[in-house]
DNA sequence: TTGAAAGCGCTAACAC
DNA sequence: GTGTTAGCGCTTTCAA
């Protein structure tokens, strides 16, 4: 039976008034049973909101709770009813405010659904991921949805495709795994497109590792709206960071500058990437956008608030969190459901940036 | 006898890998043992590296779980061994890059010594920050680290001093509950001291929400600063915000530009907070530092990377998580241990904004 | 409407 | 070194 379609046990616990003294030791369901003069399945009944006791025997009841200072073991019920109540959401690593919006979203609808949600940083590292699955495995929790890279490839090899996760942004159709993300093909090419109809052909991509499959997916959007312009993307101006922080980007830039034909705009996989290439324009001496147009990629909240303005494709993340949290609670609910993958609408933002 | 033994039952799930055929069932502690000839508790002595198990046992046992693909039920284990292994962080907001590296300090010291790190936004409300502390209650988290401002306080007027946790940067000393933090008051002097070595004498504070008791204490160390050097602070120089965030400072700055008297300097409690002056003092047509300089508090990475790039109090965030922890730890390890309250040394950097 | 009792899967005495 | 067994504190049949 899931707690939560019942009403919250807490709301049957109040904050034990400073009249009552702290239990001396810890109480258990038997003292309450005891001290209300009824049994212990009583005593479960009415911290579980079941309708079938007699007002009358309630009340005794929470007056022992109350007089006890009595708080649930959950331990012991976590035990007794199979479910940890805890979801694990993985991410490559927490200090990139990409994430936290879309964390604020899986832990407010699990929230709403009794679940506490335990944010667990991978690095990326795909001995830590394997490690976080490993608590699936233990009971420990009772699913996971997971932002990293090396998941969704992982599930195609090994059996993580019987475990209770979905996909989160980093994603692959094809392996089996409900998730939710973006069309990050045409995400780039909107950002390409707009850099085009800007007069720009010398464009430029700064891109994270391979490992990622939004990468990959960003890159061939970036190169076929180039070709469908007619444009022949030079390889130089192609670039490979295992960093997305700000100060990789500042040195991609300024190194992409020091080329004979360097590019006039700069298309990045990440704001946090574009924060970092506008700082490093600047260092070697060039205004934005006036002589290097630059489009992030995110519309984290900082985006707006940089100079320039950072134009940039906007991510749904709240919406891509609780997506994702509805999608596992689903899986959860009825594991042999049908959960469905999910793509929802990306935005270009032009701002002063391009 | 286990069911995944079995020849047939891998042949009945052909999306499993059949080098390592899964079981079909869980499996528990007593399959293993069957499975390997021994008991229970020779299988538990093998899984928590007891010494004293015959080498050929041990390796009888390790076959028996690999062979049945065998995980152990840490639900079961916690009600049996009365702890969680879990440890309660809480943040009043986790989109703050301030709190990143705190919380990866606290998660790296939480696991090197077994304890998983739930996350916990509270959005500084009291209100999900007693359930959080529930959570304490119920034993479903170990102990709790706590970087919220309200904690503190409430902690005088309620039992909250019994239970297991440590404050982080918020604390009050006199509380009872071991913390660590800096010196809030002297950092917000050496950050007023520096504009007054700069010749700037009408220096405004843009402060957070009067709930902060850091916020208190570095008003008291900008106005000692100000008074020990002769200058009279002027009071329409000092706001609150409610908020940390980059658009809160961008306004509060056009608002304090816009006085008859503007202030030369801005001193910020959080970089956040400062990062958004500088854009505030760009959209009013002020240049930083030339016309207005800026300090800011908490030496973000994101500081060194804005134009100008921030001068503000450092704050050693990684070692405050793991100082915190291991505080946390050492309570949790024994429970009358008395455990102190530890002041880290802030630096002032500085850069180009003031 | 209530109670008695059987476990959930594990660890740790205690016995051999 | 290894096995037997008694719980950990709860939920949930099943009977009354």
């Amino acid at each position: 039976m899931s707690r939560s379609s019942h009403p919250d046990a807490t709301a049957l616990q109040p904050e034990r008034s400073r009249l009552s003294p702290r239990p001396v030791k810890d109480m258990s369901i038997d003292d309450v049973a005891a001290q209300a003069g009824v049994s212990v399945a009583t005593v479960s009944r009415v911290l579980n909101g079941h309708s079938n006791v007699r007002a009358e025997t309630r009340d005794k009841v929470l007056a022992a709770v109350e007089s006890t200072g009595y708080r649930v073991n959950e331990l012991a019920r976590n035990l007794r009813t199979a479910e940890s109540r805890l979801l694990l959401t993985m991410v490559p690593n927490f200090g990139n405010p990409f994430y936290a919006e879309i964390v604020r979203g899986i832990d407010s609808v699990a929230r709403q659904h009794g679940y506490f949600m335990l944010l667990c940083d991978t690095g990326a590292d795909p001995g830590r991921e394997r490690s976080y699955f490993e608590m699936l495995r233990r009971r420990r929790a009772d699913g996971a949805i997971c932002l990293d890279p090396a998941a969704a490839q992982q599930a195609l090899s090994e059996e993580l495709n019987t475990l209770p996760w979905v996909a989160c942004c980093e994603f692959d159709a094809d392996v089996g795994v409900p998730y939710v993300g973006i069309d990050n093909y045409r995400a780039a090419g909107d950002a390409v497109m707009h850099l085009l109809a800007r007069g720009h052909t010398r464009i430029a991509l700064i891109n994270s590792g391979d490992g990622y499959l939004y990468a990959q997916q960003r890159e061939r959007g970036y190169l076929d709206a180039l070709h469908n312009a007619g444009v022949d993307p030079d390889p130089r101006w192609q670039v490979h960071l295992d960093s997305l922080d700000y100060e990789a980007g500042a040195s991609a830039a300024a190194i992409l500058m020091a080329q004979a034909e360097p590019p006039t705009a700069i298309f990045t996989v990440s704001d946090t990437l574009a924060i970092g290439v506008v700082k490093g324009l600047r260092s070697v001496g060039k205004r934005v956008p006036d002589d290097v147009a630059v489009v992030g990629f995110d519309d984290i909240s900082l985006a707006a608030q940089i100079d320039p303005p950072l134009t940039t494709i906007a991510q749904p993340m709240r919406e891509l969190g609780e997506t994702a949290a509805r999608l596992l609670l689903k899986r959860l609910a009825n594991r042999s459901a049908n959960v469905p993958g999910v793509l929802l609408p990306h935005r270009l933002v032009v701002r002063g940036s391009a």
